[in-house]
DNA sequence: ACTATAGTTGACGTTTACGTAAACGTCAAC
DNA sequence: GTTGACGTTTACGTAAACGTCAACTATAGT
């Protein structure tokens, strides 16, 4: 009877904080400290949290939005948008809107990564060559990284 | 006579702070903290710091370092390999070194931005269908970014 | 009852790269 | 002889995302 309880995954129905922390690669110092920055709001059992499948999908939402590299207020935002009345267009033109800026910077980001990257390059090529040939002219080394 | 003093750029000897901030695009205050961090040293005038031309030059370096994404203390580790006696094939290696590791991150950061900029384009993309076609079923804009 | 384990809270520490304010010195110009 | 521009030092503030530690509390097992 009641086989909703087992459909998922392996059937869990909550969590404690240890277990969530094991299975997202993080300590539970920083679930603790997603719940005071009011991220997650898992229920107590006495003091106790007791994490649901839904705190859980929250988790799992915010560690994207981390590896995504949207702020922990971006975050809460568009979490609390989401909760009231599900269907809020607000919550998603919000979403959409964040995404795009998000997306813009890591497009510059990467762009600048690049120029980093052509200029490593070649001081790696120049310092390379100054070790080959015995240290020529001091100056020269300047002109490399430092 | 001394037409040294007059071959380079404005024929400039020493600097004020400002003048270098100015030029830097950075404020005094940034130049004042690296000088905290060991990574300057101007002379003085009475307490009125004075920037030589070598000064300059380690601030440029300095700069470009950041540019590239190295730490103040690499980069200060860098300078001080180099002041002793040039040459110095140990400043050189080290340098390299650096240089390498941070050429690994910024490929690995790369790697990660792209993967970031792929997600957040799907997302965006699925955002604009919910968006277009109305609010669907909630469970569905879960599977977007939040 | 006693211990071990897990969980809790609160407060302060960490890192990086500065910003900002306070309180004061100095120097030339007016 | 004061005003203003610029300089100095010391020291605390900021932002982000936690880590670390201390001191409890609660529960489970023996």
């Amino acid at each position: 009877m009641n086989a909703r309880a087992e459909i998922d995954k392996d059937g869990r129905v909550s969590f404690s904080i240890t277990e969530l922390a094991e299975e997202f690669g993080v300590t539970s110092r920083t679930i603790r400290f997603y719940e005071d920055k009011g991220l997650v709001n898992p229920a107590r059992e006495g003091t106790t949290r007791i994490y649901s499948r839904k705190d859980r999908g929250r988790l799992k939402i915010i560690l994207r939005g981390r590896r995504l590299g949207f702020s922990l207020q971006d975050i809460k935002k568009m979490l609390d948008m989401y909760s009231p009345e599900s269907g809020s267009t607000d919550q998603l033109t919000f979403t959409l809107q964040k995404c795009e800026e998000q997306l813009e910077k890591l497009v510059t980001q990467r762009a600048d990564i690049n120029e980093a990257i052509a200029e490593l390059e070649e001081g790696i090529s120049q310092l390379k060559e100054h070790l080959a040939s015995g240290s020529a002219s001091a100056d020269s080394c300047k002109k490399t990284i430092a």
